[in-house]
DNA sequence: CGGGTTCCGTGCGCCAGCGTACAGAACGCC
DNA sequence: GGCGTTCTGTACGCTGGCGCACGGAACCCG
């Protein structure tokens, strides 16, 4: 096992990921699979590495809405990473495939005991925090048109590939939207030429294209999940809060 | 200075908090100040004590919308607690008062040296990601009316008291709609003897029949922060997600 | 007391998305 | 080849919220 499927783990040294190891176990998340609902506890804890798990909020009498997508770069549980063992959210497998999993217990022992790990999670739970404001934002602000390509461009740079299997039926429980709603905005990507698509199969033909047609929430949560600050400061002068007192 | 005035340091062994007193000095947050925005460094942290302080996610070409609020249970700046000193979010003085500050650098340095400090912040940040989570999917589902009551008692809730100021035009932002939005929605309030407001004023009249106008996010948001999780498990047989392999 | 400013209310046309219902198209399987 | 199932497309009336524009009301201040 040379190469490190997942960017997490990858990042760490050597030797912290040697420790983490036999803890891991490889399994094949299952197309659909809740792994577990908004307040059940967290029993373990997966490295997606080609697999694709969605973070769901629960609103009683609506569809769910997925508020955040971890794929290769993340962690599924990451409550667990601040002492929490309840989800607050449901983690559904959005495109199976293989990932790593670890018991709840043994990773919030070897949490304690390595620094490098703790230093990469809490990153990526502020990636994922960041992700999440702007999903906020992104859901309130812009069509169905625009969510969907930003939706199917964040998957292909989960899955690193432009083609996957995808129903309408489910794409609009992502979206919080009505299945025909999905319809509709998926034929007008497929009339620009921009996707094809067909009982379930998704295949993205123009990837800047698709990227023109989403928002800007896309590029801005990519660009967190790099390290990159959305809106850079060449200023030092940033105007100091008055502060009475 | 008997009475801790914010729940965070107040939760913390009395020894843990003899440690930070000295780095923390009080300050008085002016409302419409904005502590950083988007993009910016993170130079201070801030526990409010009577101030309320706005997280607003900020979409080219649109309002900021709102995506959570921070009073006495909480800190400005949670992103240092996980090794992050950009802000990913504007961070809005939406109710002028007395806070506690602490130097960015010092904070860290005191975190490091803190395993309850670290315990406490880590279990708010969970919380804010629950909270943000919750806002998403509100923000999508729920008409302004329900928001707006929400957001009245959340900031109730903050502020401990049922009279604030509060312009609509302000409102309209935290909430991301019109100002009109917001007129509407609060004169229908205010029909139903519900709250009572004028030129910025705002009172809440009767607590429990604006619980009753606003949606469900609001007790889910309240449990959430008091440790509570929103979906009680007395079922052990929770159903382990069939993983394959 | 008169004039500016801030805040709130109303009216109107417009549109994205909703809920619902139904019809066609592609596939799987015996 | 025929049948059920799954997936996708179309149609229609409805509504919450938008953008805009204007009128009025309360307050401040010289």
């Amino acid at each position: 096992m040379d190469a490190i499927p997942n960017s997490l783990l990858a990042a760490l040294p050597r030797k912290s990921y040697q420790r983490l190891l036999p803890g891991l176990s490889q399994v094949d998340l299952v197309f659909g699979d809740i792994l577990y609902d908004a307040g059940d506890p967290i029993r373990d804890v997966y490295f997606p590495s080609q697999s694709l798990v969605s973070m769901l909020t629960v609103v009683e009498g609506h569809l769910a809405l997925e508020v955040g997508l971890v794929g290769r770069e993340g962690m599924v549980g990451f409550p667990l990473a601040l002492g929490v063992d309840i989800s607050p959210v449901r983690a559904l497998v959005q495109g199976g495939g293989p990932a790593l999993r670890m018991n709840a217990a043994r990773f919030s022992k070897e949490l304690r005991s390595s620094p490098h790990l703790q230093r990469e999670l809490y990153r990526y739970v502020h990636a994922m925090m960041a992700q999440i404001s702007q999903t906020a934002a992104c859901n309130r602000f812009h069509i169905v048109e625009a969510r969907l390509a930003r939706w199917l461009l964040m998957t292909r740079d989960r899955v690193c590939s432009t083609e996957f299997r995808m129903t309408q039926e489910f794409l609009s429980h992502m979206l919080g939207v009505r299945r025909v709603g999905v319809t509709e905005a998926a034929s007008a990507l497929q009339r620009q030429n921009l996707i094809e698509y067909s009982r379930g199969n998704i295949k993205i033909l123009d990837e800047l294209g698709l990227e023109a047609a989403s928002c800007s929430c896309y590029e801005a949560v990519r660009d967190m999940h790099d390290g990159v600050p959305r809106q850079q400061a060449g200023n030092a002068s940033v105007p100091v809060p008055a502060l009475s007192q």
